[in-house]
DNA sequence: CGGTGCATTGACCATTTTCAACTACTGTGG
DNA sequence: CCACAGTAGTTGAAAATGGTCAATGCACCG
């Protein structure tokens, strides 16, 4: 009985009855290269709340920081608000990903978080993960490869948006969406974008008519398959060409 | 004796005899809001090389991560290469400013970083810098802010990359050169640029022939006076709102 | 069934890039 | 000490990329 709910449990990442050991994302989130007791420890801190509804913030710029989070099931997207009140889209975050670690340094979000979808998110509170990472060698190295991992996408942002064509950042990002699927062992060549094309733009510094056509562009060249958020790579390799990588 | 030499320390900032304590950089950087027998300790870990020549590289990409640097004296650019080869420079970095900390998570420097003039650079060992760390907690609390502090100067550049015009970047990056000026109890209306027009344009995602033609209209309209490197902000609150703030 | 939000497409426009010519400055070797 | 090559910066004209404005399509929902 309790074998079965287990194994329900590894089928529905939307279950918040789930601990961190029996989370299929395990290889790729908090946990990666974590001993089996360690885990343990961290499962006892983590926070799972109910599943969040389309457009639901789960942190705003300047809240206190008090924790840092795990995208369990949807999508999310991170953004800052410019001084004249515009959105900058600053990141796009699936399951197995960590999001809220811009907040450690102020003791305040720099960014807001919102879903883009019906998501499961995982909460740890930084409190206690610190003190954790007292502990656990490990668990304050792994923290500090999350935190400039961040760093480094940043940057790579940064080169897109400096040299890159609108193409050129649209293969980018498709490619990026690519392997990070096939990270969780999903098909790395037909999924679903859940973030809108004013998202896509926004992320990328485009218009949403230039994102538009540029989806057609590919199209017409037989690269993808494109129905609304429904996308198929047809050539990965030519959109890696053009992605420049 | 003692006294003199120690004065005219305080005056030349390629001195590599200066401690911490004295180093008129101590309210901005590392030591900020530390005690006075912290700082020694700290004192005590950081290796002051002898002055480097322009186009000097502190680190290079992949470099083992070794330590963190603090500029003392000169200016530093840092900078990535795209998989084709091109640079893209990532950031500017001043005297009181700290680099090479997008290293930590891979243990590998994510960027290269070199002198853009004469520069006298602090070096601090990462390992003793943590164990330093785990003795005084100020430490730790200071260096997590620096990372992220990183965090956010990247993603306000990403904005300004994805929503700004040629105008807005430059007057930014004036501002941004200006209030670092201020903070050092310089002039934050008259400065040289170390950096050269090329660099300003890699990393503000413009041509060469772009920044040279928004100097000359900002000149035309009575905002800086610019000649070669030497520039003087006449108009700070025009350029503020140019700049967008 | 009409409304609303999101996406697509076309025509036109603006900003920035590209290409090219020219100037000023710097350092080196004769 | 000068000449000259090489580097850095400026300016102009033409080209291109992406943005703006506007019309239309389409799906979802009260």
């Amino acid at each position: 009985m309790s074998n079965k709910l287990a194994s329900s449990a590894k089928l529905c990442p939307h279950n918040n009855q789930i601990s961190c050991n029996d989370c299929r994302l395990g290889s790729i989130c908090l946990p990666l290269a974590m001993h089996e007791d360690d885990i343990i420890k961290l499962d006892e801190i983590v926070q799972r709340g109910r599943p969040l509804a389309k457009n639901a913030h789960i942190y705003r710029k300047n809240d206190p920081f008090t924790a840092v989070y795990a995208v369990r099931s949807g999508s999310v997207k991170t953004y800052r608000l410019t001084n004249d009140g515009q959105e900058q889209v600053t990141g796009f975050y699936f399951p197995g990903e960590i999001i809220g670690m811009d907040g450690i340094g102020t003791g305040h979000y720099a960014n807001a978080a919102k879903t883009l979808e019906t998501a499961a998110i995982c909460e740890i509170p930084f409190d206690r993960l610190e003190s954790l990472s007292t502990e656990i060698p490990n668990m304050q190295r792994h923290f500090f490869q999350l935190m400039s991992q961040e760093i480094t996408s940043d940057q790579q942002l940064i080169t897109l948006l400096s040299k890159n064509s609108a193409e050129e950042r649209i293969a980018a990002l498709l490619i990026s969406i690519s392997a990070r699927m096939v990270r969780r062992k999903l098909s790395g060549t037909q999924f679903r974008l859940p973030m809108s094309r004013t998202d896509i733009g926004n992320y990328l510094g485009l218009t949403i008519e230039t994102v538009s056509r540029v989806f057609s562009r590919f199209k017409k060249q037989n690269l993808v398959d494109v129905d609304g958020k429904e996308i198929s790579l047809k050539d990965l390799e030519a959109l890696k060409e053009i992605a420049d990588m």
